[in-house]
DNA sequence: GCAAATTAATGATTTATTCAAG
DNA sequence: CTTGAATAAATCATTAATTTGC
């Protein structure tokens, strides 16, 4: 393979890392000399340019930005938008009953801090688009204000429910092997 | 012990079959509701829990970025990188002290510089620009006067439209699989 | 052929980061 | 400036494979 024309810079890890170490550490914007200065240190493990440097951080920040927006500032921008045309409809109902799966979940499995259970809420931020369609936002229970064991439930639902391919191709599923619940 | 405290899920050959076409179809950090599904739909299978439901994913795409990591993002430096791979150069240097002249080429770009001699800026606090207008703050060298550094920004037409290129994997498929059978 | 020891997978916890709100 | 929320990365711990010796 010809040497690629190099049409964009490729960081190397020694210097994704010192990137990273400094935005850690609070740089976002730097000037001109700053950029002198991370140029000619990044220059030490790899070919590099004060623009990239320049559009490095630039890309960073607003990448950040945008992942965080789509993670926890969603919401925001829902509420003031009218919500979907045809939003409730849970279709994916096939089988979740009526009753909370969810009960001993998390009770006796954290042993010193039980945040744990904090994490389970998760939005569906995938920063990596895959194929494409995938998040499933289905809210049928549209409460879980009962007694849940673990209190996820801090995003809305007012996800546009979008209809998921999940799994459903299990429903019939079979009888294969296995018998796994020996534990 | 005839009963051992199984003090961990294992997923039976069906549950993961499951998990596995769900990641496929771009589940990855699916939320409350979506746990609550994906946990009564695997438990029509074997015994498990709404962390089960939730550690899977988040091990699964944190070990397949990983894996697709460590094997692409390798090469990737060597491919630029012929020098020195392991220089002795620690990669934990920040930047320098304050030991200069900001003004070289930007003209009025952002109080930074300040922070920067203090404590490298005040972490998150004023790059909160309204969503959307993302403009640069540094406007290098508008001027040709003076070439002390770089001046990437001066002609738009050679601008870098994309990212950097950092960490975009995009992990979908998955080949790994943990013994769907046997037993 | 089986059982103990070793290695590899992978489930479960902890830690560190990010940005946003108060 | 401090706190809140939510991961993702790093790490720990346990189960299952695999290997090795008899």
């Amino acid at each position: 393979m010809p040497q690629t024309p190099s049409t964009r810079w490729c960081p190397t890890p020694e210097q994704l890392m010192i990137l990273e170490e400094m935005y850690r550490s609070g740089v976002r914007t730097p000037n001109a000399s700053q950029i002198q200065q991370i140029t000619a240190h990044l220059s030490l493990y790899g070919k590099v340019e004060g623009k990239n440097v320049f559009y490095w951080f630039q890309n960073h920040k607003a990448r950040e930005r945008q992942k965080l927006r789509r993670r926890l500032g969603w919401q925001h921008q829902m509420l003031h938008q009218s919500e979907g045309p045809s939003s409730p409809t849970p279709p994916l109902h096939h089988q979740t009953p009526p009753t909370f799966p969810y009960q001993g979940c998390f009770h006796e499995v954290s042993s010193q801090g039980m945040n744990l259970a904090g994490k389970l809420d998760a939005s569906q931020g995938q920063e990596e688009e895959p194929t494409g369609s995938n998040v499933m936002y289905a809210q049928p229970c549209g409460s879980t204000d009962g007694p849940p064991c673990w209190r996820p439930l801090r995003t809305l639902d007012l996800f546009p429910t979008k209809s998921t391919g999940m799994g459903d191709e299990c429903s019939s599923s079979k009888s294969s092997s296995c018998s796994t619940s020996t534990n």
